[in-house]
Parts: structure tokens; sequence; C-alpha cells
RNA sequence: UGCCUCGUGGUGUAAUGGUAGCACGAGAGAUUCUGGAUCUCUUUGCCAAGGUUCGAGUCCUUGCGAGGCAGCCA
């Protein structure tokens, strides 16, 4: 498997940062991770974070988390929060030392700047640039449409200023006036036909409060807080791609002394069997289809990482993928080997099992119980070992016995022999069923002279299983989590909630080693031979719940198919 | 429809006018007290057609295809 790349990756932005470093255009970098506060931050958002930090780490620049908050009506503090918590989680020492916040230790808001951005607005309408505009949404779409030019264009600059200050001033009702930008109603790109900048919105915001009754666009927002910032690249997705004249326009237009940054777009990233867009997950999450933001099917980055997801797989990851403005689909298969080529390198192997079937041992003692050296991993000789207790009544896992085996198959069988990891070759005499047919028991005889580790283990038997003693083992709650869709690309057409996966969740009781009591939230377990797994956050001292976080690879599935 | 952008194996990417490489996936084998991991091997690609050039994935033109935008959302 091959080692995570430390080398930071090489694309297109950072092609061109590099050469604005060595041209000097730029003596200092620095970029910006500009979040909506309406959502939780999702994997597409840890590709934005890791270009962003990554880019402010690779050459010795800030980057700010800027939270977007031009539009009141969507956005609240609880966001705020969640996003905080999850870019600390996701940078934390890695990147953690480029993060800038304000000098109260807070993350920037756009709100922050809503004076200077209006004392913009009235320096555009001083130079002619900007007009306030009496026209219906409606009609200002159907203008735009057609390329009209607004009757309230010619407005005097007095009449602006006077009108600018009463729509301020809280004069006019909700949508009755908007400040546009005097630009060209013919021009081929619609962002550039008299965009709106402010809209009347009498709305408390999550941060001003009563403040204002006018907020600023996007577009006009955008860009300011990036020069105010003292932003040098403003990296953001492909949709924005054809608003970039009107943001230059804007930055251009202006009386602004400082350098002004530079927008550069690239893809957003969608992944196979999941949804990625804020709205789709808000609505699994309102019509109770999930068990919240965090739910573990999510791929929220709360809800990855309570799966047991780490920031250093996610970090990976980003730099697996790449950056481009080619709009991709990448197979969660990437994402799941970044999981696995991790966790085979640090996580605990621990014996677990998840549907289990008894097992005696007919002619082991009864009321003996051995402890048996098991391999903390076999990746990492100074994980140690420890002590699994081994007995006479045992569980197996149901899918290791088949009563009249597939080809290849090679665990136990009617007569057939298996070693136990770390234990003893023991042979199926016999097959005990209940009244429905249902096997319920497996009578077996251990060789007692091949017991692992022992003088005479070295006897070959082609399977080797897990298993847990009965009178030792630890219930615990395993929650399996698979894909939350059963099509590749919900997105492409159809309610995307008719492909939900009826699946994603089976919840088993499982029968664990011992050592598991005290499994610790901030480590990882493989359950060999099954998958890897974390702790959740509803695990108590004595009722353990753990998540799966990914499988192992299971080539047996695939030849099992065939 | 207009405008913008993008087309490299199944998927994600590299190449900066000079032998099309890497990763994921898939397939085959070796090995294995995890059907894991590891190792070896294999398969499949420059959207098309012209042009410039000694030489084009790369530059130009045209065509085709895909995505985005056309909110007083971001």
């Amino acid at each position: 498997m091959t080692p995570p790349p430390n080398d930071p990756p090489s694309d297109f932005i950072r092609d061109i940062v590099a050469e604005d470093v060595r041209s000097g255009k730029h003596t200092k970098i620095h970029t910006r991770f500009p979040p909506e506060p309406n959502g939780y931050l999702h994997i597409g958002h840890t590709k934005a974070i890791c270009l962003n930090f990554g880019i402010a780490r690779e050459f010795g620049g800030l980057c700010n988390v800027r939270m977007d908050d031009t539009n009141p009506e969507k956005e609240e503090t609880e966001y705020v929060d969640s996003i905080m918590a999850d870019v600390h989680w996701l940078i934390d020492g890695w990147a953690d030392k480029n993060l800038c916040l304000n000098s109260g230790g807070a993350p920037f808001f756009a709100s922050d700047c809503f004076q200077p951005i209006y004392g913009f607005a009235v320096q555009l309408v001083r130079r002619g640039k900007a007009y306030v505009c009496d026209m219906s949404a409606e009609q200002t779409d159907e203008y735009r449409r057609v390329g009209k030019e607004s009757s309230f264009r010619d407005r005097s600059i007095e009449e602006n200023l006077d009108l600018l200050a009463r729509m301020k001033a809280g004069e006019f009702p909700d949508g009755a006036r908007t400040l546009r930008a005097k630009i060209d109603m013919q021009s081929p790109n619609m962002w550039l036909r008299d965009p709106v900048l402010y809209r009347i919105r009498h709305a408390q915001h999550h941060q001003t409060g009563d403040a204002w009754c006018i907020y600023p666009l996007y577009d006009f927002a955008h860009c300011l807080s990036d020069y105010l910032e003292g932003i040098t690249h403003s990296l953001c997705t492909l949709e924005f791609e054809v608003h970039r004249p009107l943001y230059e326009w804007i930055l251009q237009t202006l009386d602004l002394p400082n350098e002004l940054p530079q927008q550069i777009e690239f893809a957003r990233l969608n992944l196979t069997y999941t949804v990625m867009s804020k709205r789709k997950l808000k609505q699994l999450v309102d019509d109770g289809l999930v068990g919240g933001w965090d739910d573990p099917r999510l791929p929220t980055i709360s809800g990855m990482r309570r799966r047991g997801v780490t920031a250093s797989v996610l970090r990976d990851f980003s730099y697996r993928i790449g950056i481009t403005k080619y709009p991709s689909l990448t197979e969660v298969d990437a994402l799941e080997h970044a999981i696995r080529a991790e966790f085979n390198q640090s996580a605990l192997r621990r014996l677990a099992v998840l549907r289990p079937l008894k097992v005696t041992l007919t002619n082991y003692p009864e009321g003996k119980t051995e402890e048996l050296d098991a391999i903390n991993n076999p990746e990492d000789h100074s994980a140690g070992s420890r002590k699994v207790p081994f007995s006479r009544e045992l569980y197996i896992e149901e899918a290791d016995f088949m009563e009249t085996p597939v080809p290849k198959y090679y665990r136990l069988k009617p007569g057939g022999e298996v070693r136990l990891k770390y234990g003893y070759i023991i042979k199926c005499d016999e097959v005990l069923k209940d009244s429905l047919g249902k096997i319920v028991e497996l009578r077996c005889t251990a060789d007692l002279e091949s017991k692992s580790g022992g003088p005479n283990s070295n006897r070959k038997v082609k399977g080797t299983i897990h298993w847990v003693s009965a009178a030792h083992a630890l219930e615990a709650e395993v929650r399996l989590y698979d894909r939350l869709f059963t099509v590749p690309d919900p997105d492409a057409g159809g309610d995307f909630k008719s492909f939900l996966n009826p699946h994603s969740l089976e919840i088993v009781r499982a029968k664990c080693e011992p050592s598991l009591g005290d499994a610790k939230p901030e480590l990882r377990y493989q359950f060999e031979r099954l998958a890897y797994f974390a702790l959740d956050p509803d695990s108590q001292p004595n009722e353990l719940v753990f998540n799966r976080t990914v499988t192992l690879r299971d080539t047996w599935a695939k030849e099992a198919k065939k």
C-alpha cells in the first residue's frame, strides 16, 4: 500500500500562487475559507479547507475563516459554532498556526464589514456607478433578460445618495428598492447587467441584531471583505466563474489603494453514493431520515468524525483527489482506501463476533480458562500484545461455518478443520439445530497439540477464524453503516430520497473480547477479519457502542458472488 | 438561447512543445495463524477533424460533448 503523500500536491492554483511569490507580486500569501453559516460543513468543504489552509501552510501565509453572513434569513449561530468546531478539528496539529482569526479570537464575519461596505456603496453612487432602483424583483428580472435599462438608471447622484440613506434608515419596506451597479445592460454576461448590490430586509441578524435593514449581496460583500481582510488569493468554486468580471469591476471601480485580491475557481468535490448539497443534507436531517447533522452516514465533517474517520485521513484524501476545473465525480472507494491505508497502520486489533454462533469444545476441560497471547498490531510491534481468555464454550461468526460449503470455502464445515486465531485448530464433529432447523450450536474437538506459539503449532490448515470466549465475552451494540444511497449518483435525476439505502444502518449485539472494555474514543480498532470501528459518543462504560467506519477489503465476498 | 468554463484508461489525476506516468478500482499470481496487509504482474486513455511545428495531450481553427450562470441566495 502506498504511503500517504507527505509532499503537498501540485496543481494549477498552487502554480499561480508560487508564480506570484516568485515575481514579487505578493510577499505574504493570505487565503480565506468563507462558509455561509446556514448548515454544517461536509467533505466538500474539507477540500476547500485543505486547499486554503494547505496553501497558507506551504507558503508561510495565513488563512482567515470568514462567515459569509449577508443573508440573515437563512443563517444561525448554531452553524457558526459547528463550523468553527469542524475547522479546528480538521486543521489542529497541521495548519492551526496559519489560522487567522480576528483580534478577539473569533472568526471573521462579512458582517464585520457592513459599515465600510456601505461606505463603498456611497462611493460608487458618488462616482455615478450605482443607483437606487424602484423596480420590483420581477420587473428587474424581466429587464435584465431583455437587456433593457431601468427607468431609474439616470437619477441624479444627489437623489441616489438621499434614497440610499433613507433605505438604510428604514424608510422603505422589504423589496421596495435596491441599490444597483450601473454597468452595462447589454453585456453578454448577465452579472454585468446592473446587478443588485443591496436589498432591503427588515430582519434580525445573528451578529448585528437590528443595526441594519439593508444587506449587501454576495457579489458586493465578498470582494470587499476579501480586500478589507487583505486576502491575496480568493479561491472559490466553479459556479462563481461568471461572477469574476463583476468581482473585478467592483474592486477596480472603487478607489482602493491596497493590493487587490485575485479570484480563482476550482471544481467542487462530488462523491459517489452520497449527496453534497447543503439543501439536500438539511432535508435529510429535517425529515428525520437520518439521526441529525452528525449522523455517521452523512458526508458531513461531524458525521464522518462520529463514524470514526480521522482528520488526517480527510487531509490525505484531499491531497489525493487534486484540484482542477473539471467537475468530476470521485468514487467513494478513494475515501475508503484512505481510511484503510491509515487505519491498517494505526488500529489496534481485537477479537469480536458480530453474529455469534456457539461452539463447544467437547474435549476441552469444563471450567478451565487459558490466557492466550494476542498481537495488538502486526504493522506496529511497539503496540505490544495482550491476553485473551480461552475456554470450552466459545462464539464464532455465523458466516464462518457452512453446513454445505460452497467451492473454495475454507472456513469451518462438518468434519472440517479451522484454526482459532491465537488458539487451537478445531474440528467440527456435530451440528445442533433447533426445531426450525436453524443451527444453534457446533460441537467440536480441539487439537490440543496445535496451540499457537506451542512446540507443535506449525501444522497448517487453510482457514483461521476469530472467536470470543462465551463466559468472558462483553456485550456491545455495534452499528454497521453502509452507503446512504443505492445508486452512484443520487443527484442525477428523480427524487434523490427515493434512492436511499434501506440497509444503510444495521444494529447488532456483538460479543467482544474483554480488553474492549476500556476502549478509548480517540483510538481506532480493527475487529479482526471484519472492519474498523470507533467508539460512538453514545457509548457508556457498561454499554459499549461501536460504529463501523469501514469494512476490511473482502476478496472472499467478491469470490463468493461468482 | 446567450455567456463562461472544461474534455487524458472504469474513476481521480500528472505532463508546462520532446518516450503518456501515478493512484483508486478491476483481473492474475506469490505469501499469510486476519480470504486483511504486503509483493509481483496484467488490462484499459489524450473527444473528433483540420492547421502550425523537425516534433502537439500541450499552441490555433472548427465541430462534438459535458458542466455552470441567467435570485433582491451564497
